[in-house]
DNA sequence: CAAGTTACCTGACGGC
DNA sequence: TGCCGTCAGGTAACTT
């Protein structure tokens, strides 16, 4: 489920029910994830720490603790996050546990287990910025990310545009169902070459993805109110895809067919009339 | 350097 | 009922 509104969306839910919580004891699976996660090293870090931030980089959920350590969760396909009772059953895919002072357990579940769970030691979010995300792109949603930026990133790529907006390097947060939609809002075609769209389309794109994002974002937001128990459900925004799964139906600005096709190895959904 | 492919995992689904 | 292939919203590490 996860891209970046998803994340965004994970992060407000939790935030009233971890924020200021001391972490009392920390279970691990011991099932690889896509990063070791080393118990020992997290106990260490972690016991009696307290939460004292919780944002988003990209994918990433950042977690602050007062004792200079960060918790870096990453949902990969499947990954969850949720709060329950101590005590509540564990469910099949519960790999990291946290106890926290308040008889309340904050958990980190994935399925197909391409998530990761890192604890570092670091005392800010600069930091920790130059010791991870480094090479990674701009925020669609700051100010950094202009058309400009984007046109000039994409001036030898050659490759296909939907590839480029999904390039974590140049911009994060925008996965396979946002690029699709991006696209197909933007009127352009995903099998165009990067450097091949024009500066008023770049000005296109780049004013859809972002209002892509805001509102899916907005969708996730109102819906879930209650991370308790709810492991984050994701929220209602698949009731306004426009072209994503939606292969076989008609365009909803014209009356042609949807169609499905592959790029990048990844479901591509787009109408053929409309996105030039 | 850019671009394309593979690998990591589980589970759902459709065809037979 | 089960077996098999295909597919899934991410991304890092390969190869070409």
């Amino acid at each position: 489920m996860p891209e970046l509104p998803e994340v965004e969306v994970v992060c407000q839910g939790l935030q009233p029910h971890i924020i200021n919580r001391s972490i009392q004891d920390v279970w691990y699976s011991n099932k690889p994830l896509r990063f070791p996660f080393i118990l020992q090293e997290a106990q260490e870090l972690l016991l009696s720490a307290t939460i004292i931030s919780i944002s988003r980089r990209a994918k990433y959920v950042l977690l602050q603790t007062n004792n200079d350590s960060f918790i870096v969760v990453h949902l990969g396909m499947t990954g969850r996050l949720g709060v329950f009772p101590a005590g509540t059953d564990k469910a099949k895919h519960d790999h990291v546990i946290f106890s926290l002072d308040n008889s309340m357990e904050f958990r980190f579940n994935d399925t197909r287990r391409f998530g990761s769970i890192r604890v570092l030691k670091c005392s800010s979010l600069p930091q920790l910025e130059d010791l991870l995300f480094k090479d990674i792109g701009v925020e669609p949603l700051e100010e950094h990310c202009t058309p400009i930026y984007l046109q000039e990133k994409a001036k030898r790529k050659t490759q296909a545009i939907k590839n480029f907006i999904m390039d974590n390097r140049i911009i994060v947060g925008v996965g396979n169902i946002y690029a699709n939609e991006s696209l197909f809002t933007a009127k352009i075609d995903p099998n165009r070459a990067a450097n091949s769209l024009t500066k008023a389309e770049w000005k296109r794109l780049h004013t859809t993805i972002i209002s892509t994002l805001r509102w899916a974002i907005e969708c996730g937001g109102s819906t879930i109110s209650d991370f308790i128990n709810a492991s984050g459900e994701s929220g209602y925004f698949q009731a306004n895809f426009k072209v994503y799964g939606k292969d076989g139906t008609e365009c909803s600005i014209c009356e042609e067919r949807i169609q499905k096709t592959k790029i990048g190895g990844r479901a591509t959904f787009f109408c053929g009339k409309c996105q030039k």
